[in-house]
DNA sequence: TCCATATATGTACTGAGTACATATATATAC
DNA sequence: GTATATATATGTACTCAGTACATATATGGA
């Protein structure tokens, strides 16, 4: 992913960002969010208070430190979709092709993967942020949806398959969590994820049909 | 609204919330939500700072203080359904009728209107608090649609229509404002809603068509 | 009149985030 | 190598929402 090495100042810097990264993560996992202090983390990661709000200006922002190459993948799903395979139907394989290959964000099981989404449902703060993130994703598949479609920007049609394509994959995602978490049975989970996939995907088919988004 | 005439205490209790309540909003209108303090607040309603906080735990809840009506609204509107009427086609119906009789919800232009939604979306907070609400309002949403049909609780496609159902509303909600905000034209604001609206609903209905929701 | 209790007020604190100044390391030009 | 510019780290002091806890005051009821 790397191209150059980088100069020291870089690598410095990302040493030190990862260093207090790591060290929240490790605060926030062992004693949830809203207990640690933004002082402890930076002792923790042996640097000062005003180091870590330079490379996080929120709190937040340290426990949700990924969710880019998430983006990624969803433009480059819609970007690299075959010739005659709908923008919707283009993110319905692709998770269907994020199970299989058993892509990060949809390893549900994972030890790691539980204490995360507790630690998320147990504090406010994150829940919160996670909507925001929600928001943001939206507002990007819209705008990538009607590229696709080379309709428009803020064209009210993508707004709608957008919201309802980002709200069913988060519905997808609790329930495939809540399933393992009762049967911890990975196979099943993933059925359950897929189910809502398709149920949604065919929803929003059948919402925006007509349009070039179907 | 009132049954029998409150005693002293509730009425004096009551009025001191309203106090703050209009005080708040006048300043959040005039000045942005951020702008103002707390203090100022207090001051402006002449009471002790703590008082605020007495009755309204977090300072986005003298913002938004109403929505109770707009839940109550939206069960009784499941409840009361017709015998051979689905939830959702019901919900739709709701939503008819709420444009037919311009319900306060669904008046996007009326002056204060557009104040009120400028002021949320010039606030991280008060868009934070939104998406707060609007959760709320999906959990609560999946819980009645789950009884209605007389499935259980959690019941994940229950889950599943109810987020796409709240995603509809939003952005029909949000379209219908910018409509509104480009041609100031009632009418083609209240068709922009509805069109949203019942293409949402017919997405919704085949996302979980074969359940006892559609 | 006395008592219990709800509501309002006062005081002191925590903790995130900001503004702004300064120090130190690194890169670049000479 | 030395001087200079700049990025990064640090230090200090502040604002403001929200909390904990104590106290005062008004009301309702006995």
């Amino acid at each position: 992913m790397i191209t150059a090495p980088p100069d020291r100042r870089s690598r410095k810097r990302l040493a030190t960002r990862q260093k207090i990264s790591d060290a929240a993560s490790r605060l926030f996992i062992k004693r949830g969010f809203d207990k640690v202090t933004v002082d402890e983390i930076a002792t923790a990661a042996d640097v000062a208070r005003m180091t870590v709000f330079n490379h996080f200006s929120r709190k937040e922002d340290m426990f949700f430190d990924l969710d880019e190459q998430g983006r990624e993948d969803l433009r480059s799903a819609l970007g690299k979709r075959g010739a005659n395979i709908s923008p919707i139907e283009a993110l319905r394989l692709f998770a269907h092709r994020a199970v299989a290959e058993q892509l990060p964000y949809v390893r549900f099981f994972e030890e790691g993967s539980e204490l995360f989404m507790q630690t998320i449902l147990d504090s406010e703060a994150l829940k919160s942020r996670a909507r925001a993130i929600r928001d943001e994703l939206t507002v990007m598949l819209a705008g990538a949806l009607a590229k696709a479609a080379s309709r428009k920007q803020s064209d009210p049609v993508a707004n709608l398959a957008a919201t309802l394509l980002v709200a069913t994959w988060e519905v997808a995602f609790l329930e495939a969590h809540r399933v393992f978490r009762g049967d911890r049975d990975v196979k099943k989970a993933n059925k359950a994820f897929l189910a809502i996939i398709d149920q949604g995907s065919r929803g929003v088919k059948a919402a925006v049909d007509g349009s070039s988004y179907a």
